[in-house]
RNA sequence: GCCGGGGUGGCGGAACUGGCGAUACGCGGCCGGCUUAAACCCGGCUGCCCGAGAGGGCUUGAGGGUUCGAAUCCCUCCCCCGGCACCA
């Protein structure tokens, strides 16, 4: 704050008086005080037991989601950084030790696919885009603390995930196993549950096909309970976000109820949602993959047949087999099985639209009461046999199942359930499978466990050893990393590219010395971006992934940024992590991210940016014309940024505009040398005229500012709020004469700056450079004077019936009798009111008056 | 079908817990000033209808309801966007 601090002169350009063109120059503004910013590395935050680092001081951790390195950056990430940076700008000048930080999720397809046309190793192409974006985000005076920066494809980073995958290999959490699972023939590699988007590979929209495969996978289903349970851990979340998630987790609880097949003495369990109608299956459906499905029909005489459905049914693609509009198909076993509860004797059947992976692959089928089972039914011409009815007696409509969710419904021709509601009926007859050793209560999940190995090359490799003698080891830590070895063709053949590296995979196992062989699967990209937020924190320790105790100072993340379209997968698996991470005692907090915000999409003419359309907006151009700080305005200004919104060239301009207003306010304004004597109270409650009403514009300005802050994300009033400000101080401008005018309009600049500072960061400190002199950076964020914000008189409106029909000036705070009687003197009320006693009046203090007459 | 989020001027959007003329702020449009002129810039006007005017009426997707008072609360319906969907 001392006045030799940063005034334009010392930001490295032109002094005031000097030649300084009266011109608004964005760019040349923007990279003086980046300059500043970089030479004296404003934004590095230290951790505890660092140089200046103070423990009575409270940290914010605002973190933006990590951005895969492609190309250059786009608009979406001007505007989450925009926003990013908005809050940590604003949570630094409320006295918070900010840390933002920096990295790159840089291992994935995209480069690998470039690889595989051009020949160029992806660690150049990542590396050139990793250098695009740094520059980008420098250019925009993004407030990072670049001595953290990261990227995840490189050897001192993946060395720590494959670390952390040893721990959870320990712990059971990694395992390997053979299932069917979604092979995408183009990307020639198995995905997820989670990105597989309508039966499609999520990158490149290839329909995936089932394979039977031996894979890697994370124990992310034992966590099922404490990713619902945790919701209540978070502060704010978006309320869709938790919603995506809880569907995506799919808890049902139900009960397991065991079929017998007695002539071969196999057990059956099947889960169901609806034991109560246990009395109501009339037939039982396994899925194609069924394991028991050889035993169940060697040596039958349709044995042909069910094969060859089997065999038909999984080659479908997984999209056209979860058709709910394809026609029911399936054949009928010469078996049958035994309902547990009434020892009936139903057929069986295999049928396609039962799932080999919810529950246990097989069902028991009620067609009265399911969609499902009832189509089937139609189709093979099996009796459907109802077992609950309205309570009041009603007939369900007929032709379809009858499905109800209510309680005012009864129970019948299920015998001891018998004219029990459906919630009792479920009670009693758990306890009855229970007694007799037939079924219990259960709960199932949607959730499959993650499939994490990839068939690829540019992904961080798996650090295990395959031994014929040990079977899969671990790799010893002191090994780590295992490095990804260079390849000559990057072309995926059905196996991982590293299969090539021949000298890379045989290796001796850890355990026996004997000849072994690397796993030469990569992990799922996603694996990487799991627990980024964590390095971040103690980027440079060697001998660990962080530090327990400098993750205890900065977890959890006060503040996560990003898009939407992670809800579902990056978020859920870094919670997942975070758990895990935590059982492990490598971490404190159960939930990596307390609070949320996802940012929506900016379109251009009303569509989605892409290159085919020729509509993409590349923030560079905008940059280079108008300035970052016109750009990280204009997104944050084109509405609440929750919500998408469209780029529109004449919205830039008339942000532009607005700083440019802002600019030549400080140009004029520009003192010699500093001034702070505008701030003080006493002199600011002396004033009167048009300097106090533009003080008391400034104060309301600053205090509508913080309010929309502390609200949320409500950064597009924020930036109106400042625009009026302006706007007063252009329009009063002419009447402020004499010492405490001017005061006046600098006090009036020196706010709007301040204010705008987290959206225009450096017009923002190079206005109050003019105006007062000093780094606005270390200064506090403002405080409203509640004396100016208050005014002596009130407009009240005065309403009629509710119609309004005049206003009326009465004293702030102005009790009942008084306000009637500045009514009462209204010319035009009583015209109104034509000689009619009101008969009933209504006054809601310091705003208005509602007179109802007959 | 299920679950979220929305429908406010020519456009993007404001309006805290129902209450200071609904439409702040920006864009667009119109008028004026500056200028030889234009751009930039500065100032003003700008929801719709009727009216010369004073003024009046109407207006927050549609229709009902609650209330002295509804964009805001309740019910019914329509439309748009996003997610999930043969999950037993």
């Amino acid at each position: 704050m001392s006045a030799e601090g940063t005034d334009r002169a010392d930001a490295g350009g032109d002094g005031p008086g000097t030649d300084r063109p009266a011109r608004y120059d964005a760019r040349a503004i923007e990279r003086r005080w980046q300059a500043v910013w970089a030479e004296e590395q404003t934004w590095e935050v230290p951790n505890p037991g660092g140089p200046g680092f103070d423990p009575a001081e409270p940290k914010a951790y605002v973190l933006v989601m990590l951005p895969y390195p492609s190309g250059e950056p786009h608009v979406g990430h001007l505007k989450v950084y925009s926003v990013g940076d908005a809050i940590a700008h604003y949570r630094r000048r409320n006295g918070y030790r900010v840390l933002q930080p920096m990295g790159y999720d840089s291992f994935g397809l995209p480069a690998e696919n470039h690889a595989i046309r051009t020949g160029e190793h992806p660690r150049e192409s990542t590396e050139r885009s990793i250098a695009s974006f740094r520059g980008q985000f420098l250019d925009w005076g993004v407030s990072i603390d670049w001595s953290r920066e990261l990227a995840t494809h490189e050897p001192a980073y993946y060395r720590w995930t494959q670390w952390i995958f040893l721990r959870l290999f320990e712990a059971g959490l990694a395992y390997r196993a053979e299932a069917a699972v979604q092979w995408c023939p183009k990307d020639q590699t198995v995905l997820a549950n989670e990105q597989v988007i309508d039966g499609r590979c999520e990158r490149c929209g290839t329909e995936v096909v089932p394979k039977k495969l031996e894979q890697w996978y994370f124990r992310i289903t034992d966590y099922a309970d404490r990713l619902l349970a945790d919701f209540d851990r978070l502060e704010s979340w978006p309320e869709h976000v938790v919603t995506m998630q809880r569907n995506w987790i799919g808890r049902s609880e139900g009960a397991e109820a065991v079929f017998r097949c007695a002539e071969l003495g196999i057990d059956f369990p099947v889960f169901t949602t609806r034991p109560d109608t246990l009395y109501g299956a009339t037939f039982f459906v396994l899925a194609p993959e069924h394991p028991d499905l050889d035993r169940l029909v060697d040596g039958t005489s349709n044995a042909g047949e069910v094969r060859d459905y089997v065999a038909a049914a999984l080659r479908r693609p997984a999209g056209e087999r979860g058709d709910a509009e394809r026609e029911k198909t399936g054949v009928r076993l010469a078996r049958t099985v035994t309902n547990p509860v009434n020892g009936e004797e139903i057929p069986m059947f295999v049928a396609d639209y039962v799932l080999m992976e919810y529950g246990t692959g097989a069902i028991m089928a009620v067609p009265a009461h399911d969609q499902r089972d009832f189509e089937f039914a139609r189709a093979f011409d099996l009796p459907v046999r109802r077992v609950v009815e309205p309570a009041d007696g009603t007939e369900p409509a007929a032709g379809e199942a009858f499905v109800t969710q209510s309680e005012d419904v009864v129970v019948v021709n299920s015998g001891s359930l018998d004219g029990l509601a459906p919630a009792a009926a479920k009670r009693r007859i758990i306890d009855e499978l229970e007694a007799a050793g037939r079924g219990r209560l259960a709960v199932n999940y949607r959730l499959r466990d993650w499939l994490l190995s990839r068939q690829r090359y540019w992904g961080c490799p798996i650090p295990i050893v395959h031994c014929p003698e040990c079977g899969p080891v671990a790799v010893p830590d002191d090994q780590l990393p295992v490095e990804l070895p260079d390849v000559e063709d990057y072309r995926p053949k059905g196996q991982s590219p590293l299969a090539t590296a021949t000298d890379w995979v045989e290796t001796a196992c850890p355990r026996c010395s004997g000849l072994a062989r690397r796993e030469t699967d990569t992990m799922d990209t996603f694996v990487d971006s799991s627990w980024y937020f964590l390095r971040y924190l103690d980027p440079g320790n060697a001998a660990l992934p962080f530090d327990r105790a400098v993750a205890d100072h900065w977890m959890p993340v006060d503040q996560y940024i990003g898009g939407v379209e992670h809800a579902i997968l990056h978020l859920m698996y870094a919670r997942f992590f975070t758990k895990a991470l935590a059982d492990e005692g490598l971490v404190g907090v159960q939930e990596p991210f307390s609070n949320l915000f996802t940012q929506g999409m900016i379109t251009r003419d009303g569509a989605k940016m892409s290159k085919s359309k020729g509509n993409v907006v590349d923030p560079a151009d905008y940059v280079a014309r108008y300035g970052a700080d016109t750009a990280r305005t204009y997104v944050c200004f084109m509405g609440p940024p929750d919500r998408g919104g469209d780029w529109v060239d004449e919205g830039v301009e008339g942000v532009h505009r607005f700083l440019a207003r802002l600019w030549r306010l400080a140009d004029e304004q520009a003192a010699k040398e500093s001034d702070r004597a505008m701030f003080d109270p006493e002199w600011q409650r002396g004033t009167g005229g048009p300097a106090r009403a533009l003080l008391a514009k400034a104060h309301w300005a600053i205090d509508k500012a913080t309010r929309d802050f502390e609200r949320g994300f409500q950064f597009n009033t924020v930036i109106a709020a400042v625009m009026e400000l302006v706007n007063d101080a252009y329009r009063l401008r002419d009447d402020l004469a004499g010492d405490d005018g001017g005061r006046a309009l600098r006090f009036a600049t020196a706010t709007a700056a301040s204010l705008i500072f987290p959206f225009a960061p450096h017009l923002g400190c190079e206005a109050w450079g003019a105006v007062v002199g000093g780094r606005l950076w270390e200064e506090p964020w403002p405080a409203a004077d509640g004396e100016l914000l208050a005014t002596d008189t009130v407009t009240l409106v005065v309403q009629v019936n509710g119609k309004l029909r005049d206003r009326v000036e009465v004293p702030a705070g102005a009790g009942e009798d008084e306000v009637l009687a500045a009514v009462g003197a209204s010319a035009r009320i009583q015209e109104v009111l034509d000689g009619r006693e009101p008969v009933k009046s209504i006054v809601v203090p310091d705003r208005l008056v509602n007179l109802v007459v007959r």
